[in-house]
DNA sequence: CCTCCGCCTTAACCCGGGTCAAGCCAAGGT
DNA sequence: ACCTTGGCTTGACCCGGGTTAAGGCGGAGG
C-alpha cells in the first residue's frame, strides 16, 4: 500500500476493502506540478480527477466576461477536479492551478467507474463524496446569502486555518466574491478597529 | 403503481426495477398541505422527505440574526426536505412551506435506508440524487459570484418560468439575496429601458 | 359599501464595494 | 546597487442596494 494515510481517510467515509483499494491505487499515477502549472485548464475534457498529496491548489471559474471568480481551494487530502462538469460530461470551464509546487495522485474517470463495476463500495464512496460537495456548497450558498463581506472573511480564515500565508490575498478577494481593493479595505478597516 | 409518472422521472435517472418501486410505494405516505402550512419547521428533526405531486413549496432558512432567506424553490415532481441536515444529522434550520394547497408524498429516511439495504439501485438513485444537487447548488453559487443581482433576476426567470405568478415578488428577492425593495427597483428600472 | 390587510412601489438618505489611478514595498534578476 | 515585477494599499469618485417611511392598490371580510 503506497498511500495509507490516504486509504485511512477514504475508509473513514465508507468500508473500503484493502483489495478494492489496491485497485485503485493500480491505476492511479502520481504528478508533479511546479507553482503556477495547471492541473486543468479550461477547454480540458473532464475526464480525470486527483488527490491532493502535497501543496495547495485553486479552482478558478473564467467566466465569459473574463472576470475570474475561485470556486475552492483544495491542500492535502482533498480532491482536484472538474466535478460539476464531469457529471454534465461538459469539458471543464475551470482552471485548477497549483499555488506551490505540488504532487497529485491521478485517476482517470473511466479507470474509476470500471472499479464502480467491480465493487459497491466505490459507488457508495462516490455517493458521500457527492454528498459532502453538496453540503460544502449549500453552506457557500448561505454565507453569501446573510453574510456580509466581512462576516465571509472572518468565516473562511476560521475555517481554513491551514491556508494562512499559503494563498494571496487577491485570492482570497475573489473567493469571498470582492475586489482585492475591497479585501484591502476591510483589513485595514478591522485592524483600525482594533486600535 | 400509483404513481408512474414518478416513477419514470427517477427510472430516468438509474435503471429502478418496478418491484423495488412498488416497495418504495408501500412505506410512502400522502399528506396533503394548505396555503402557508409548513411541511417542515425549524427545529424538526430532519428524518423524512417528500416529492411534491402539486403545488409549490418555498425551502427558507432562518439566519440566527432574524433574517430570512430562501434556499429553492420546489415544484411538481422535486424532492423537498432538510437535505444537508439529514446528511449531517443535525435537526432542520429550514422551513419548508406550501405556497399553494399541496399534495406530497412522504418517506420516512429509515424507511429509505431499509430499501437501500435491499437493493443497490437506491444507492445508486441516492448518488444521482447527491449529484444534482450539488450541481444546481455550484451553479447558483456561480452566479453569486459573477453575476449582478438584475442579471441573477433575468437568469431566475429564464430557469424558472414555471414559477411565474406562483410565488410572491418579495420571496424572489430573497431568493436573489436582495430585498424586496431593491427588487422592485430594479424591475421598474427594466420597465423604463424597455420603454 | 367601506375597511383592513397583504403586497408592491416610490422616495430620500446612507454606506459598502467597484473602478481607476497612483504609490509602496519586498524579492529577484542583471 | 539598480530596476523590474508582483502583490498590497490608499484615495477619489460613482453606483447599487439597504433602510426607513410613506403611499398605492386590489382582494377578503365585516
Amino acid at each position: 500500500m503506497r498511500f495509507p494515510k490516504l486509504f485511512e481517510r477514504l475508509a473513514s467515509l465508507t468500508p473500503l476493502p484493502p483489495e478494492e483499494w489496491a485497485k485503485a491505487e493500480a491505476v492511479a499515477k502520481e504528478q508533479s506540478l511546479a507553482k503556477r502549472e495547471l492541473f486543468m485548464r479550461p477547454g480540458d475534457a473532464a475526464d480525470r480527477f486527483a488527490v491532493v498529496l502535497q501543496g495547495v491548489f485553486r479552482g478558478v471559474r473564467m467566466s465569459p466576461r473574463g472576470g475570474e471568480s475561485i470556486k475552492a481551494f483544495r491542500a492535502e487530502g482533498e480532491l482536484i477536479g472538474a466535478y460539476a462538469e464531469m457529471l454534465q460530461q461538459l469539458p471543464s470551464m475551470t482552471a485548477i492551478e497549483a499555488l506551490e509546487p505540488s504532487r497529485v495522485l491521478v485517476f482517470q474517470t473511466r479507470d474509476f467507474q470500471a472499479l464502480e463495476r467491480g465493487h459497491v463500495c466505490w459507488e457508495r464512496l462516490a455517493r458521500r463524496v457527492a454528498e459532502q460537495h453538496f453540503v460544502l456548497k449549500e453552506r457557500r450558498e448561505q454565507e453569501f446569502l446573510d453574510l456580509s463581506a466581512e462576516e465571509r472573511l472572518v468565516k473562511f480564515w476560521e475555517e481554513h486555518p491551514h491556508l494562512k500565508g499559503r494563498i494571496p490575498q487577491r485570492d482570497v478577494a475573489a473567493y469571498l466574491g470582492i475586489t482585492e481593493v475591497a479585501l484591502s479595505r476591510i483589513v485595514s478597516r478591522r485592524r483600525k478597529r482594533a486600535e
